[in-house]
DNA sequence: GTCTATATGCGGATAGAC
DNA sequence: GTCTATCCGCATATAGAC
């Protein structure tokens, strides 16, 4: 078995290395089989690594979460933030869509298991509670804006609705999407075109040629 | 500290009653903090009981899950069902969304640990899955029969879009609550107006007044 | 920084008396 | 049916050698 190589890089101390590797191998855990599912000597054995020396890197698994959390939380910020240039069709939002699902799906675990997460560690829980605040005024700000465009043509109780509900399966389409049959696609372009289905009745003739594009693509 | 009465009634030994007990206690905890969160002894303790008095009932705290999830499959099959006589208007289905939501209200630990309890106890996975594609059929349905009523005007794709979309609610509504700020309605009727809101930009004209009488209700 | 070895505590589960 | 007492196993956390 070959030893890992933990030599200083320059401005790059091994231990931070070491933090880096363990950050990112429980990441790939906790994906794959929820926090409540993996212990820290689990994280551990992965690595090749000992628990001691697990510990000395993080004194707890809160710690672990806590850090990919905020990773999380510095990573979709500026996606949550909105574009900075104004939208002015479908697909403008589209990739919006497609980035926000790309960046839930790295960190899946997060809302896979929310309620869990922030029972367990309850400092969790009012970051959360900000971060979808924010994704709803962003959602109903972006949706303005088509109107404004003349894409889309819904009231502001009707946008109001629209973005709750956009959000919401933003939140919880990669739990959901374990409750239906393997045989479905439920990636991440897949859910965008679920969240952006729902704007479907609102949008102006000429801007549903995108979405048709879209349907072909993700239920065939 | 009064003695519980154990004594048997007519045809209801004690030892079922005290079942019954231990199920309606471990609902109400696993409702109130999480399955994760609340051990055999803590339900022992709030029952005033032993743990090993617990154990002689049932022998895993898997068993009171299963037996409680089990008791909600046969609660919510009957409205997963469906309303045996056809549906003539929105308020035909407004009635059968209130019932669902009242159901899994009822039992909300279920879906708000759906990823936590499935991976912990497999057996369930499957059960959850069927369940969700029977509600995702059912809705198909009543949408088929709306759509023939003349009360709604939508494609067989969008009614399929539509249906997933509204179960992917039912399970998540109260998973998702939590995250939104604790000052607003999160109940089963806001819930129900929710989903319905969803089907409003394909209703007829004249079944919108319902839909409006419930907005001003839900979002006053 | 990394290891081995160990302490501590809790939840799940059991045995046997009453 | 119900209790007390106890065991097992796991996960978290620590101590101290290298």
């Amino acid at each position: 078995m070959p030893k890992p190589d933990n030599s200083p890089l320059p401005g790059k101390p091994a231990s931070l290395r070491t933090r880096d590797r363990i950050l990112a191998t429980s990441l790939a855990l906790f994906n794959a089989d929820g926090v409540a599912k993996v212990s820290a000597s689990r994280i551990a054995a992965e690595l090749g690594m000992s628990q001691g020396n697990l510990h000395y890197h993080f004194r707890r698994k809160e710690e672990i979460v806590d850090r990919l959390v905020r990773r999380y939380e510095q990573e979709a910020g500026p996606v949550l933030a909105g574009p900075t240039s104004e939208l002015a069709s479908v697909d403008d939002l589209w990739l919006f869509l497609h980035l926000g699902f790309e960046k839930i799906f790295e960190y899946r675990f997060i809302y896979r298991e929310i309620d869990y997460l922030t029972t367990e560690f309850p400092s969790l829980g009012a970051r959360m509670r900000e971060l979808t605040a924010q994704g709803i005024e962003t959602l109903k700000r972006l949706c303005t804006q088509l109107a404004a465009a003349g894409c889309l043509r819904a009231s502001e109780e009707e946008i109001a609705v629209l973005a709750l509900q956009m959000i919401l399966t933003a939140t919880c389409w990669f739990t959901f999407a374990r409750l239906l049959p393997e045989t479905e696609d439920t990636g991440p372009g897949r859910a965008a075109y679920q969240v952006l289905s729902l704007l479907v009745p609102f949008l102006a003739d000429n801007e549903r040629t995108y979405v048709e594009y879209l349907r072909r693509k993700y239920r065939a």
